[in-house]
DNA sequence: ATTGCCTGTCATACG
DNA sequence: GCCGTATGACAGGCA
């Protein structure tokens, strides 16, 4: 009982294997990780616990850097606005330098008696003062309704920067700073940052592309960052909605806002909001030692934090979400319309379309006619659709073609039961040879497709062609293209067919070779039980032949007679030699 | 450099 | 006879 105990506190490493393999296939169903995992339950249990403890301490911590904070600070009656005070208590970042951490742009920190205003004084004070934080929260001192966040966020729009505020600067900071640097906030952040990413993942066709737009998007980097800065509500919500969906329920509050500053500021101000200076975070006792429990945890790394922004993820380190680029994950770049659209547009190269077996061709030939073609018709590609020039071409036709350009190349897309890399090498050859017959029409200024050209029933097919005038070698050109495409799928299907055969014929061997074994064994049963009858039956037979007697009470011999039976059972002692005459006879 | 596999293409046969 | 399909054979790319 204990054991079975002990392995359910402590799976195994196999167990541990099994439960990620698990999870990661039903994070398609939506289910999260803690479903499954049972340590990571336990471990959030343990990080509640923990988490609350922290919360008291930090209450406390955030009550002394609010004394302080109004400490250095005065009424103006005036304004009504909090000015610091004449007495320059303040410590910018840079005279700090890399100095204790206690000591921070207003001395949050600083080793100075404390107001004698209670928290709760200071908080209407605030309330009072900041019209624009609504008051409303006036704010338990507790964490979870959380007055330095929630104000700072709730600053209009307008306001650029965090830091324009005088009178809210470095105190919440580093509040927000120590609050990051726990280490069960540590663990949360990563946690976060692994949900946020899986998140984004998961959600490619309708956040994924707006968040990300930057990052996959070369050159357009300055869009993102622009929409950081003028973040959309809709952008906002949209992420905020995804965040919260995917924050674990007992997440509290705090935690809730991080995404909030990321999406309110762009990720330089996020990033300066949390890190105004790194040597601050690097040299910050309570990081450190607040650590101690999570060794081996590395700090929050700010790049990390930087992955709530949803604007820009371009700049700092490569996003874990840039590893999705690479991704095996099935669907075809060309195919996305989202690659289509004006933002790729027909690039530096004019190369639009081209998938990358096609700029592989092209540039290990480069004195081929492919790159010849390229260089002669730089920008009339024919790509599906999106830049054919079918002006001609009647709506009925060009909806036709939507309508089968998604079932091109069947045989390709999914009708093969070959491994995937098969699959993988299949699609990179097919999409090389169709840029072969691309390249060839597009050399002959072919208005047509070349999925429309294969697949075309005949009749469409034909009416297509009788709608353009083609010269003989376009012509000619057309018509290969067709019957090698035709003939491709063809061979395809042949060679799967050829493969199934075999497998079958292998299979129908392997039955076959058993039924022989079986039968060979029946066999072999049967022959021994029939040498085992022959053998009672010669020994019956002996036995029987022995106990019969003549008329002077002599035995018989066998040489002379014999016994034989007939089918009711009656049995005869038959002389040998009359039996040889009626045999005869 | 050789080899085996995969794929595209051609030629041909068949329905 | 045309078209689509099937298949053997060949060539080229690739690991």
């Amino acid at each position: 009982m204990m054991e079975i105990e002990m392995s359910k506190m402590q799976p195994s490493q196999q167990d541990m294997d099994l439960i990620d393999i698990l999870w990661r296939q039903d994070v398609d169903l939506g289910a999260g990780r803690e479903v499954f995992d049972f340590s990571y339950r336990q471990k959030e249990v343990e990080l509640r616990r923990r988490r609350e403890q922290e919360e008291q301490e930090l209450q406390e911590r955030l009550q002394e850097q609010e004394k302080t904070l109004l400490a250095q600070l005065q009424l103006d009656e005036e304004t009504g606005e909090f000015l610091p005070r004449s007495t320059p208590l303040t410590h910018t970042p840079e005279a700090d330098g890399g100095g204790a951490g206690e000591i921070t742009q207003n001395g949050a920190f600083a080793e100075q008696e404390a107001d004698p205003m209670s928290f709760d004084e200071c908080m209407q004070l605030l309330a009072e003062t900041f019209p624009l934080t609504e008051p409303a929260e006036s704010a338990p001192p507790c964490l979870n309704t959380s007055a330095p966040p929630s104000t700072d966020l709730m600053m209009p729009a307008d306001v650029p920067a965090f830091t324009q505020n005088p009178l809210l600067p470095g105190s919440l900071d580093q509040a927000w700073m120590e609050l990051l640097s726990l280490p069960e906030l540590q663990c949360l952040n990563m946690q976060m940052q692994e949900t946020l990413d899986m998140n984004a993942f998961m959600k490619p066709s309708t956040e994924a592309p707006t968040q990300n737009y930057g990052q996959y998007l070369p050159g357009m980097d300055h869009l993102g960052s622009a929409q950081t800065e003028v973040c959309p509500p809709e952008f906002t919500n949209t992420y905020n909605g995804s965040f919260n969906t995917m924050v674990s329920p007992n997440m509290n509050q705090l935690s809730l806002n991080v995404p909030d500053v990321g999406a309110e500021f762009g990720p330089e101000e996020f990033n300066e909001l949390f890190y105004p200076e790194m040597e601050v975070k690097v040299n910050n006792p309570p990081i450190t030692s607040d650590g101690g429990n999570m060794v081996g945890d590395p700090p929050v790394n700010p790049i990390d934090l930087q992955s709530f922004s949803p604007g820009d993820f371009s700049s700092g380190k490569p996003d874990p979400i840039v590893e999705f680029q690479d991704s095996d994950s099935g669907l075809s770049l060309d195919a996305s319309p989202h690659m289509s659209s004006p933002g790729k547009s027909i690039t530096q190269d004019g190369s639009f379309g081209f998938s990358d077996s096609d700029s592989e061709e092209m540039e290990g030939s480069p004195g081929s006619m492919e790159s010849d073609y390229n260089e002669i018709f730089p920008l009339v590609y024919l790509n599906d659709g999106s830049q054919t020039p079918l002006s001609e071409k009647s709506s009925t036709e060009k909806q036709e073609m939507k309508l089968k350009n998604p079932k091109m190349e069947p045989a390709e897309a999914s009708g093969h039961s070959k491994p995937p890399f098969t699959k993988d090498k299949l699609k990179k050859r097919s999409e090389a040879r169709l840029s072969r017959d691309e390249q060839r029409a597009k050399a002959l200024q072919i208005p047509f497709t070349v999925d429309m050209i294969i697949n075309l029933p005949v009749d469409d097919f034909n009416e297509m062609m009788s709608k353009h005038q083609l010269n003989e070698a376009q012509l000619a050109l057309v018509r290969d293209i067709r019957r090698r495409g035709k003939n491709k799928v063809a061979a395809q299907n042949c060679r799967k067919r050829k493969l199934e055969n075999i497998v079958g014929l292998e299979y129908e061997l392997d039955s076959l070779k058993e039924e022989k074994e079986r039968l060979m064994k029946e066999k072999s049963e049967r022959s021994s039980n029939l040498k085992e009858m022959k053998q009672q039956l010669s020994t019956l037979y002996q036995e029987v032949f022995g106990m019969l007697r003549d008329e002077n009470g002599k035995a018989f011999s066998p040489n002379e007679f014999s016994l034989q039976h007939t089918a009711d059972g009656t049995v005869f002692l038959v002389p040998r030699l009359k039996k040889t005459l009626v045999k005869n006879i």
